[in-house]
DNA sequence: CTGTTAGCGCCTTCAC
DNA sequence: GTGAAGGCGCTAACAG
């Protein structure tokens, strides 16, 4: 990789006219000297050297995206299409927006803020975090002085928590109201965390405020953990199938990809959606085509949630003032064909 | 972030000391010195700086995931579980190896290399690339001296060229070869690019010799696009299911992504699969598995192809004396239920 | 054993 | 209009 240095021996010209040259700060220069510079830059295929560049305080330009999906299921994580999808989503945004993508799979937070430390990340993206890994971040990232922005986290924590995230609660709220206007009165919630937090416990929430509403109650029992291993959630599903299904005439999938998977397994042993029980997922993706009957779901827009967060990240990289800092995207109803109407 | 010198100050000492710490060469140190070192190190949290680091030759410590998907549908990037299992497993690989990824999905070759050069990339993995950008990436690659290795490339260009991919061809002779000793005697391969290259031409030409050695022929008109546009694929499918598809007895789908999308349509037109039709895939993905009836498929091992692409790549970065330049990887073929038995 | 020095590539400031 | 100089953080070579 030839340097400003040799360029400028070569163009027989200092290292600061190339670097005028190459920043565009030449208006008042000979024009043949230009001439001379621009062309051993071309001839010599000249790329800067970011390292160089960086340790001069000019900024890295890398965004570094974290996800934190240890605590998932690995294989989740190459199957699960939200990840593919938003991975892609940012690379995108993030490279149409001058930067480079620096992608860690996250081993924790510690571990995380050292490489973007280290790194002089302008920025960092942070998906997949409970409301622990947020306030380890925000107070890791405020010692580094790097400016964080998260996708999907819920966290009460003051005023230096920027998120993008979704209107969760009222997707739940909505499918489970659409569920009631159909006739369904048991319905229970299926998710793949014992315990649920974050996204999945909005639509728990929203969930339970319509049945509420509606007159249908929700309690403790009508939570579903359905286990983030396939394995696992095949054998607790055929429990559930043999022992508590009955109870129920919809079931409510936290995601698409939870619903189509075990519709699967309801196929394989005989239970027919709708016709024996409805089911509904929540995210809109392909597993929701591709589902056998397709499912009703909460539609969200991934491109958007990336979109946004690179928007957001990038103001508050350049101090902008920023008048929403925990942005909720939409969502919306799609009906298809896995929820029955059981009304007359 | 404090910086070594800043340390070196703290602790009383020069920054080469606090470099021999850093670096472990501490056999013959005063013990108190030591001590003293490593508790400023500790207490200001110190992250070394790798741009410095880079600069002073000592090897950034990154590698490129470059891919070329551009040519391929913007929806399917999001879409195609192979996207988000390739990063993945490339991520987890390149990390467990000591390196961080810088992910680029790809605005052509020339930007790519550019990206490469500028950040000092060690080495640089390329996935989706055709024979021509593989051409550019070696021209390239070799003008900056950066090691590459491709994923799933062909392309035959000298000894430069490592790939690790899989055994396409043989895939496709073996999936056509259960075919045909299922009695099957016309089939049709289908894939989405109107003139097969790369895997889709192995497969297909797999496919084609093993359909001959059973006396089978395989013609031209019986490769079938479908294009990677989700809508114009059901266009085209549509009329195919219209005006061709009674000539078949099996349909051998260049991925599992398209047999699975393939089949929803089947479905929606009452085209019974395998009762009318017999269909097959390739990958034994998520969408094998999910689709219904499940499908008889090719396998291969996804993270088998990141483990070995990084392997290969850090062997070349070493300069280690490489067997196999080109690593072609098993499938295996994977029967379930797409595929009706046409003996007797 | 520890400190000094120089240089990696870039950019900016200040002289001329 | 152009050049020289200094500094960003780190490390290795060398000096003491």
């Amino acid at each position: 990789m030839i340097s400003v240095k040799k360029i400028a021996e070569l163009a027989k010209v200092s290292p600061s006219t190339v670097s005028n040259v190459i920043h565009g700060r030449f208006g008042k220069m000979k024009a043949e000297t230009l001439e001379r510079v621009r062309r051993a830059l071309k001839e010599n295929n000249y790329v800067s050297n970011m390292n160089g560049r960086t340790l001069g305080r000019h900024g890295s330009k890398i965004i570094a995206v974290v996800m934190d999906y240890l605590p998932r299921d690995k294989l989740n994580i190459a199957q699960d299409p939200f990840f593919g999808g938003i991975i892609g989503a940012l690379e995108q945004e993030v490279r149409t927006a001058g930067y480079f993508m620096m992608l860690y799979i996250s081993a924790g937070v510690e571990e995380s803020l050292r490489m973007a430390a280290s790194w002089n990340v302008e920025g960092l993206i942070a998906t997949g975090c409970n409301a622990e890994n947020c306030r380890q971040f925000i107070a890791g990232a405020g010692a580094f002085n790097i400016p964080i922005v998260f996708i999907d986290a819920y966290y009460e924590g003051g005023p230096s928590f920027y998120n993008v995230g979704l209107q969760d609660r009222l997707g739940g709220f909505m499918m489970a109201g659409y569920l009631a206007r159909m006739g369904h009165r048991r319905i229970a919630f299926l998710a793949d965390a014992r315990e649920p937090v974050g996204v999945d416990y909005e639509r728990r929430e929203g969930c339970k405020e319509a049945l509420e509403k509606h007159g249908a109650p929700f309690s403790a029992e009508d939570y579903v953990y359905i286990s983030n291993l396939p394995d696992e959630r095949r054998r607790i599903l055929k429990d559930f199938i043999k022992r508590r299904l009955r109870r129920y005439s919809a079931l409510f999938f936290a995601s698409d990809y939870l619903a189509a998977d075990s519709l699967c397994l309801f196929q394989d042993k005989g239970v027919r959606v709708p016709q024996d029980v409805s089911a509904a997922g929540f995210d809109d993706n392909i597993f929701a085509r591709h589902a056998r009957p397709q499912l009703t779901t909460i539609k969200q827009d991934i491109s958007q949630k990336a979109f946004f967060a690179v928007r957001l990240l990038i103001a508050r990289m350049r101090k902008e003032p920023i008048s929403d800092s925990r942005i909720m995207l939409p969502v919306s109803l799609v009906i298809r064909r896995s929820v029955r109407d059981l009304r007359g």
